[in-house]
This record gives structure tokens, sequence and C-alpha cells, in this order.
DNA sequence: GAAATTCCCAGTGGTATAATAGGGTAAAAG
DNA sequence: CTTTTACCCTATTATACCACTGGGAATTTC
């Protein structure tokens, strides 16, 4: 039951962006110093963060990328899924061209609707000023 | 973010001989034709609900497995635990030895952390009773 | 002793992941 | 007009995990 290392990378490069400021233009150059992670591999998750309107591009020298919208407005669930795709525990919840053929007798399906509930409630409640509050004393 | 093959199969395994009555000693076979999972790879699983104390055996003919606590004793939690190890979202939880070097500051992990427990704390919320209730009228 | 079952180890094919490599084009700053 | 950056492909690798199978030994019942 893991998030990927892509899920996670775009939560860490979304937050590192964030506490650059309101505004800030970061390279992802930038980003790798401080976040370890390699250009080529951001280029693949920023691509789709792009795609999904969460950051706008400045090509060109001092170019990078910046936030849409403020960072109290990115719900961390959103940017997981958008990565993700879903973050369902099993299957049969990404949709119903994957549903098994049990689904009308499967004794276990709600306590996966359940579950599955319960963690995008979770990642819906924070966002990513949220997290930037919980650590401003830290590196 | 998906729970294997392996864990699902588990848990409708132990559901099934559940649903037998208590007591009850079940085949591989008998549950593979309600459950439709190989006996072959049944083994695997019972294997290690066996290792973990859930079930025990009984050799020969119209042997099989049977509970060794009563349904409503059994969290779903342990019993998905037992089979993935861990449900944690993030490897950095699984272990000393799994943590990246970037704990001591890393501005998402108490957000995993607390993922991690909204996950444990839904599964250990419901026995093996709690679901075999849930659909009494059903197949 | 034949059949049914658990027990146990070994293997296998497929798929997804994580990441790198390398090519190039386009835009903007100085 | 050079440099820096984003943008956009297509691989390739390595590897780990997953889902599943096979072969056979041990145990028990009849």
């Amino acid at each position: 039951m893991k998030i990927s290392t892509k899920g996670r990378y775009a939560l860490r490069m979304m937050l590192d962006i964030a506490r650059q400021g309101e505004g800030a233009v970061v390279s992802l150059k930038d980003i790798s110093g401080r976040q370890e992670i390699s250009v080529k591999y951001q280029e693949q998750i920023v691509m789709q963060l792009g795609r999904a309107g969460f950051l706008s591009s400045v090509r060109g020298p001092s170019g990078g990328y910046k936030l849409v919208r403020k960072p109290s407005e990115y719900k961390v669930g959103e940017i997981l899924r958008s990565i993700e795709g879903s973050l369902a525990p099993v299957a049969c919840l990404d949709g119903e061209e994957n549903q098994c053929g049990r689904c009308g007798y499967c004794e276990t399906l709600s306590f996966w609707q359940g579950l599955d509930e319960v963690i995008n409630r979770y990642v819906d409640r924070f966002t990513l000023q949220d997290l930037l509050d919980e650590c401003q004393g830290q590196g």
C-alpha cells in the first residue's frame, strides 16, 4: 500500500516552490539542489503538474515554475491524485471498467469503499499551506 | 496505493471460513469453489495466516483450516498487516532501516504519519464478525 | 494402501516502477 | 548570438514485485 515515488516527489516539489515565496519562479535545477531529485526525473513529474493546471512555467534564463494558486488553495489530495491517478486501495473502486464479476455479492466491497473515503478525506484535509506552517522552524 | 491481491484474498478466505460456522474445518478446495482462487495460490496465503496464528490446520481427507479465535476477535487490520507486512503509505514509516536521510527535516513526514494512523485506525475498527453481519442477506 | 488433504520449496512470466540517457526544439535574457 | 531554461519525445535499463504454477513429501481417513 505505497504511494509511488513520483507522488511523493510531486508533493515535495510543490512544497519547495511554495516555500520560495508568493509568485516565486523556481527552476528545476534549484529544486534538484534542495530536494535531491534529478532534473530529468522532475521533468516527467512537472509535466503532469502543469497539465493538471497546478503550475505555470517561465522559459529562458532565470525561468522555472511557479504556483498558479496560493498554497492554501491546493489540497494535498488533488496533487497526489493527479500523479497517482487514484488513491483507491483496490482496483474495483477505480472505475466501472475495473470492477470484478463479484461486485454484486462481494462481502468486502463496502469495507474497501470506507477505507477509500477515509484516505481521501484525510489527504483533502491538508493544503500546501498547512504543511508549510507545520515546519516553519525547520531547514 | 493498492492492497495486494494476496491481502484481498486473505481477507476473503478468512471471511469464507468464518461464514461456514463456528469451529468449521474448511478445505482450500471448498474455498476455491466459492471464492474462485486457485488452491495453489491459497496455499501461500494460508501458510502466512497459519504462521501468524490466525488459522490452525487439519490434514488428511475432510481436513482443512479453521479459525483459532471467534470472528469477533479478528481485526481486519491485523489480517491485512500480516500479509502486507505493513500498510504504511511510505517506506520511511516501515522501520528505521527504511528511513531516508531527509527524515530530520522532511516537510512531509508528519503528513504521512497522519495518513498511516488514519488507515490503521480504520482497518482496526472492523472485525471479521462486522463484515459478516454487514451482508447476511447476500450470497 | 489409495485418496485427500496439508505442507513446503522452487521456479516463472509478466508488469510496473524508478530512474537514466539522449535527442532535440522553443523561448527569453543578457 | 550565446546561454539558460522550459518543453517534448523516445528509448533503455535495472530491478523488484506480483500473481501464479509445479513437484513432491507428510499426514490422516477410510
